[in-house]
This record gives C-alpha cells, sequence and structure tokens, in this order.
DNA sequence: AAGTGGTCTAGACCACGAT
DNA sequence: TCGTGGTCTAGACCACTTA
C-alpha cells in the first residue's frame, strides 16, 4: 500500500459514523476487520500513530485507545522505536477477552452461521444463587433459557441463561439471539464480568456436543449488567475448548 | 474514611516512586492492594476522578488509566452519573487476564507462600513447535524447565518452559522464579501472548498433581517477548482449575 | 442544577531503535 | 540524529444520574 491508498484507506469516511459509538471503539473494528480480511497484511507496518492521527483526522490519544486495543487482541505487534506491526500467524477461531460479544454476533463476524436450538424454558422459582446474583426479592421467579448453539452444524456450546422476569417476560420470544430481544426491549446490558473455569462435561452435556464423557470444555459464567448497575442475566456455558478458545496479550510488571 | 483521611491516603509519597514504573500502574496497584486488603471496603465509593487526581497530584488522564484497569479487573463498578464503587463479593484466588505477573509473585500478592519443585531441566534439541515460536536456527539448542508449582503445600500447577539457550544458559539456576532470573540477567520480558484452553489431565500429570485422571484442568501457553519483540520463552502449563481462574470485565458492543 | 464518568483534543517530554 | 511508541498534562464538552 503506497501513500495515496493509504491517505484514502484510513480516511474517516471510511470508518465513522456519527451514532454508531466513540471514534476509538468505530476506528479498533474498521482496523481489525481489515486485519481480518487481509487488507492490511501480516508483517506490514501501521502508519506511525502521529501519521495515522492525521489521516484518521482524529488526536493521537484516541488513535492510541484504538491501537492498544488491537494490540491487546493479539492483532499487532506495537515496538518503541521502530513501530505497529500486524501480527503473523493468522486468527483462528478465538476470542479476545477483553472485546467478548454475544455468541451470535461473534460467530457472524467470523463468517460463520450461528443457529440455535432451544432446549427447554420458562419461569421457575430461583436457586438461591440466582436470587443473590440477580438481586430478587422473595417471590421473584426467574425467566430460564437453556440452548445448545451450533455455526455450520457443529455443536459448539451449551448456554443456560437466567433473568429477572420484569427483563425477560416471555421467555418463548427467545430463538438465536437473546441480545437482539433484550435491545428491542430497550434493556440490554452494556458490561458483564466473566469467570473462566475447565471443568469435565456431564454425561448428559456430552451427549448434547456429541464429544465423549467427561471431556474438558471452557466453563464460563457471565453476569451482565444494565448501565444503572442492575444485574440482569447470569448465564453458565460450556464451549468446546478445541474450537472456542481465549488469547489476550499482557504486559507485564516493572519499570 | 472522612476527608481528612483520604488526604492522605492519595498522597503521591503512598504511592508514586520514582523509578518502579509509570504513575497510572504505580497508582493502579496502589489502588488493588487496598481494596484487597479491606483498607477500602465494599460497597464505598472512590473519590470522584476530578478529585482523586487532585489528591494524587496527577492528572484525570491517568487516573483514568488506573481506575479503567481497576475496572478491567472486576475490582470496581464504574457508573455515569453517580460515580465508581468498590464491587461486592470480594475477591478469591483468581487473576485478571489483563494483569497477569508471574506464578511465584501472583501467590505473594495473594499473601500465600509458592513453592516450586523441579522435576526436570537441561539442554534438548527443539522440536519443531519450538523452533518456529521461538525464532531459532538450525542446531540451536533450547533450556527446558519443568516444575510442579505449589502453593501452602497444596499442588497447583504443572508448567515445562522453554527458551533459546542464549538467554537461559543454565537451567540448573532456576528454583523458584524463572523471571527473577531473567530479571537479573537483564532478558526479562515486557509482554506476553497468552492463549487459554480446558484439556484433561494425563494419568501422569494427574499423578502428579493428585488429582482424578482426565480432570479438567486450564491450560494456558504462553509466548513472551523482549521488548525488542524477540520470542524468549514458551511455556505451557495445566493449572487446577478448582483453585484457579480467570475474571475479566467486558463492554459490550453498541453506541 | 449539580455532579459524575465518558470522550476527545493539542501539545509536551521521555525512552528506545535504527541510522 | 531522527523517528517511533510510551507517558503525562490541562482543559473542553457530552451523557447520564441524582436531587
Amino acid at each position: 500500500m503506497d501513500g495515496s491508498e493509504k491517505t484514502g484507506f484510513f480516511a474517516p469516511e471510511h470508518w465513522f459514523r456519527k451514532g454508531q459509538g466513540p471514534r476509538y471503539r468505530q476506528l479498533h473494528r474498521y482496523l481489525a476487520k481489515a486485519i481480518r480480511d487481509g487488507r492490511l497484511e501480516e508483517g506490514t507496518q501501521l502508519p506511525p500513530e502521529r501519521e495515522l492521527a492525521d489521516l484518521a483526522d482524529v488526536s493521537r490519544v484516541t488513535v492510541r485507545r484504538a491501537v492498544a486495543q488491537l494490540a491487546s487482541d493479539g492483532m499487532i505487534d506495537q515496538r518503541r522505536g521502530s513501530g505497529s506491526f500486524v501480527r503473523r500467524g493468522g486468527p483462528r477461531l478465538e476470542q479476545s477477552l477483553s472485546t467478548l460479544i454475544s455468541f451470535t454476533e461473534l460467530m457472524q463476524a467470523r463468517g460463520m452461521t450461528p443457529s440455535s436450538q432451544v432446549l427447554g424454558r420458562g419461569l421457575f422459582m430461583p436457586t438461591p444463587d440466582e436470587t443473590t446474583v440477580l438481586g430478587l426479592s422473595s417471590g421473584d421467579q426467574v425467566a430460564r433459557v437453556e440452548r445448545l448453539r451450533t455455526t455450520d452444524g457443529t455443536p459448539i456450546a451449551l448456554e443456560r441463561s437466567s433473568l429477572p422476569v420484569d427483563i425477560l417476560p416471555d421467555p418463548d420470544l427467545v430463538e438465536t439471539s437473546l441480545y437482539a430481544i433484550l435491545r428491542s426491549s430497550g434493556s440490554a446490558p452494556n458490561r458483564a464480568i466473566q469467570r473462566v473455569t475447565a471443568v469435565n462435561l456431564t454425561p448428559r452435556e456430552a451427549k448434547m456436543l456429541a464429544l465423549p464423557e467427561a471431556t474438558a470444555v471452557l466453563q464460563i459464567d457471565r453476569t451482565a449488567y444494565l448501565a444503572s448497575g442492575r444485574p440482569i442475566e447470569f448465564t453458565r456455558g460450556v464451549y468446546r475448548s478445541d474450537i472456542y478458545d481465549f488469547v489476550t496479550e499482557v504486559r507485564l510488571e516493572g519499570p
């Protein structure tokens, strides 16, 4: 890519839309997609931050927020004194822990076709855990949905989600994307806390996922919150670890 | 904690030492320790960012970098319009994926006593994987160290580390902390890429960790780099998932 | 209306790498 | 010496919560 191409490539009209979120996130999304698509090839150097700020018509601070996220995703190397380079050893079906989106949207972003099979749903009395995590009052019910997630026909994950009934009064509406429904009712979460561990599949889970019994899988517990701080979703899922894994860059301590 | 105490508590002399790294990291470390130690109690509100900037004698931007890290660690809640609050449901033996330090230092930070038993070490011909990951030339050897990590007498993890011989000429020096040795020879990494998955323990591993065969554990592959970008360490470890897990906050997409 | 976190700017200096 | 990423500042405006 020569200089004249760069000018257009990083220009704001290619990555910024008013109302689609902050600039640093839109720019990060644009660059990440360009790298995944190969439009920014492995090993190539990004323009220096000061130049990128100029081309993208934002401040260097904003460029750095977008680019730091790429580094944390493991998509680029930043080397003081020399530059930022697109990392070699291309992407797999992996996921940055710092930018989790919903299963549906993650798979779509990877060019795959996600689907879900609802295994069960309804309104129930909460378990003590659910009462605590979701901050329920005594007598409140929870809506539960249990789904088998598949992409391109391969079973990938089992997820069981619990929400207060006032957030999801009718669990029968949930098909593929829970978050799509929450968004349309104006109660989508804006952040979540995740805990990742490893567990052995139970016989029932193994059958569902067509894996041997006791296979090690990743278990992810996610508690999602509204902007107000109210917890509205607790989801426990198990994910095939041979397909689904987590990658992140860490900065080590020390001066 | 009233106003007069706060003044001293957040003053720079309590958290900043020249030569001990950037301010935002030192401030983050200080606040994180204060929360873990209970000096900032669960549910209490941090001073507003502007006030904290004033007390700590840094700019608000620097305060935000430190505080954003606490949020990403899952230690505080930030709520626009109301404030930042120490999260309830205190810390466990868990680890933020975004601030990994070495096993030894992690356990010490938790007030536990780490130790290691070296199961084997020496110089070997590299596997093809090691040659690729570490960027070796043909004929180069690798130094390998395999250790059983325990804290307070409980086996927690098995780790096998491989490094180029010019970085670790004498693997016999490694006892508890590999990174302490690397630092003393001036070749400590400053960042790493980690991949987290789940695996079943092999019979040999299970015996070492005193766990049933095929127990699900977390497998973490880490490639560590010098500031120059040169890869100098590849470590594969398996960690008891009932003790060791990962927690992170995620921000969800959307305007 | 006041207070809080969220975004963004323009500019400065430092530490390190390449030359 | 120069270019690069890394740190830090002082200040502005916006979006949201609380009162």
